[in-house]
RNA sequence: UCCCCGAUAGCUCAAUUGGUAGAGCGAGCGGCUGUUAACCGCUAGGUCGUAGGUUCGAGUCCUACUCGGGGAGCCA
């Protein structure tokens, strides 16, 4: 198979012939023309062949090609305008079929997302997925070329855990030779271990939560990069995590534009992700959360939704009675019956959304200063800024033992999460670390931690202790913030979530 | 754990107050020289999620269960 070019690499083989492997994505076929959309592991190209004697030998077979039928086919490529890409494949001499393909599952129509869960291998066939996923894979490429280009020193955390960090109520547990582990649900006391041999270091991999959490934002596995650095503070934390994003958003820009925009996703947003991110205190956040201006935007957001919902009703009632009307041609009506499904899907969604406004409106309203951001505030605060906001300094009793209690105010902590824009939620959780041994210890006993588990931990505060800190980014929602999806189980090739562990 | 919605052909969906189960796509066959979800004609394809109940009669009504979707709580 030496004689291959790749989709990706046509543009300079206009007016040459050349050898194209690939599976049919979509066939067309008229008396005499056949159009087949050829997808390799590069992109899309639509081969074109005409019944004439240098095709008679293989041209019912080519034209029969059921859809995902893996084939070669060799031709002259031509710069085309009628073509999506912009070039196609015509003079076709030569045809074979690799492998053939059966009754291919999913069609060019539209299909409910149970089914397209169960047929996920096939499924990152089509366009949209297979689109994610490379955005994802070039995702993972960057968060590694940022950290290996600063000298950052990759250190591989073990998945089995011995003890519980935080609560072990949302952990997995493993029988690990008759003895109770738990999948890792973070790398960071390991990381940081890590630190004190090398200053600058990260882990990359797979976290595990057993949350009984049913939402579009939730995983029971999912990936993270957690960077820890040495003689830091907080302000060198979130300086960090400034670059990193930004560097992840300018890559994605500048390799995947027009991939982007196939995803209907909006350029405008990725290119407000630069320095400097908003920033704000949790008690400005909290201020913010009681005053006018969050209650303004739910209140707001309730009108147009509400609106909207009347237009879809409007709308709604136009379409049957065309539908009912009669006359039509069957793809008319086929048409027209997508576009009902299209409304009421997404008046479906309105209404519970308006459901949920003025109970939104409350929590925010009666935001405990005490408290941790519950999902809704964060959309809240995070709606309010066009770039990523940092959230800085939440209370300590709501967050992690062996976060750096603030030197001004010891009842919060060094702590920052970063809120990805437009209400995708929180991308990063991040701190500067106690460093104190007693004040560390005391933590420790306060949560009800039993010391011995954590003696190798303390023993980082033993031996040559230093401010450090760092942050924890989550992989998949970051895919989903950069892809515009509602949804983050469309960021992983194979997503594991509650009651979903096939294929 | 709680609340709301759903389950009918391989897929997406219809089926009027309870009265013989339908369409499009996909598949198969035929036609058409430029298609972009092509088009035109024909063919095949169903224990209406499971188990009970009401009724002369249940896809339709009732109960329980299973599975799925969305949300709340909880969480990163």
């Amino acid at each position: 198979m030496k004689d291959r070019t790749y989709i990706k690499d046509l543009r300079d083989h206009v007016d040459a012939q050349v050898t194209l492997f690939g599976w049919v994505s979509k066939a067309r076929a008229t008396g005499k023309v056949s159009f087949i959309t050829l997808r390799d592991g590069s992109g899309l190209c639509q081969c074109v062949l005409e019944k004439n004697d240098v095709t008679a030998a293989f041209y019912d077979e080519a034209k029969k090609c059921p859809q995902e039928a893996a084939i070669r086919i060799r031709g002259t490529i031509f710069a085309e305008d009628r073509a999506v890409g912009g070039v196609e494949m015509r003079d076709v001499t030569e045809f074979s079929v690799v492998g053939n393909s059966g009754e291919y599952p999913i069609t060019p129509k539209p299909h409910g997302t149970d089914f397209l869960m169960k047929n996920r291998h096939l499924w990152f066939r089509s366009q949209r997925p297979w689109i994610v996923l490379r955005i994802r894979a070039t995702i993972v490429d960057a968060i590694r070329s940022f950290f290996n280009d600063r000298d950052f020193i990759l250190i591989d955390t073990p998945i089995f855990a011995p003890a519980a960090g935080e609560g072990a109520q949302n952990l997995f547990e493993v029988d690990y030779f008759d003895e109770k582990v738990y999948l890792a649900q973070t790398g960071q006391l390991y990381v940081e271990a890590a630190c004190m041999a090398h200053d600058k270091v990260y882990c990359f991999g797979p976290t595990f939560r057993a949350e009984k959490s049913k939402t579009r934002r939730h995983l029971t596995e999912f990936w993270m990069v957690e960077p820890e650095i040495a003689f830091a503070d907080l302000d060198d934390v979130i300086e960090l995590a400034e670059d990193f994003v930004c560097a992840i958003v300018r890559r994605v820009l500048k390799d995947h534009r027009a991939d982007l925009e196939t995803l209907g996703r909006s350029i405008d947003v990725l290119e407000n992700a630069v320095k400097p991110f908003n920033r704000i205190t949790h008690a400005e956040a909290a201020e913010i959360l009681r005053g006018p201006k969050a209650t303004e935007l739910l209140q707001t957001d309730l009108t147009t939704k509400t609106a909207r919902v009347e237009e879809i009703k409007a709308a709604l009632s136009e379409t049957e009675a065309k539908l009912s009307g009669g006359g039509l041609k069957a793809w008319q009506q086929d048409k027209l019956t997508a576009e009902v499904n299209n409304l009421r899907e997404e008046m479906g969604e309105l209404e519970v959304e308006i459901e949920n406004i003025p109970h939104h409106i409350e929590l925010a309203r009666n935001f405990d200063d005490g408290g941790d951001l519950g999902g809704s505030n964060e959309t809240i605060i995070s709606r309010l800024y066009d770039t990523p906001t940092f959230v800085t300094h939440y209370p300590r009793d709501c967050k992690a033992f062996y976060m750096k209690q603030n030197a001004d105010d010891p009842t919060r902590v060094n702590n920052v999460d970063l809120l990805a824009s437009e209400g995708f939620g929180e991308i990063i959780g991040g701190s500067q670390r106690e460093e104190n041994y007693d004040v560390l210890l005391k933590r420790i006993n306060e949560e009800g931690l039993s010391q011995s588990d954590y003696e190798w931990y303390l023993d980082l505060r033993r031996y040559g202790s230093v401010p450090h800190g760092g942050f924890g980014l989550g992989l998949e929602r970051t895919v989903a913030w950069i892809c515009g999806l509602k949804h983050i189980r469309e960021t992983s090739a194979y997503p594991r979530m509650m009651g979903k562990i096939y294929p």
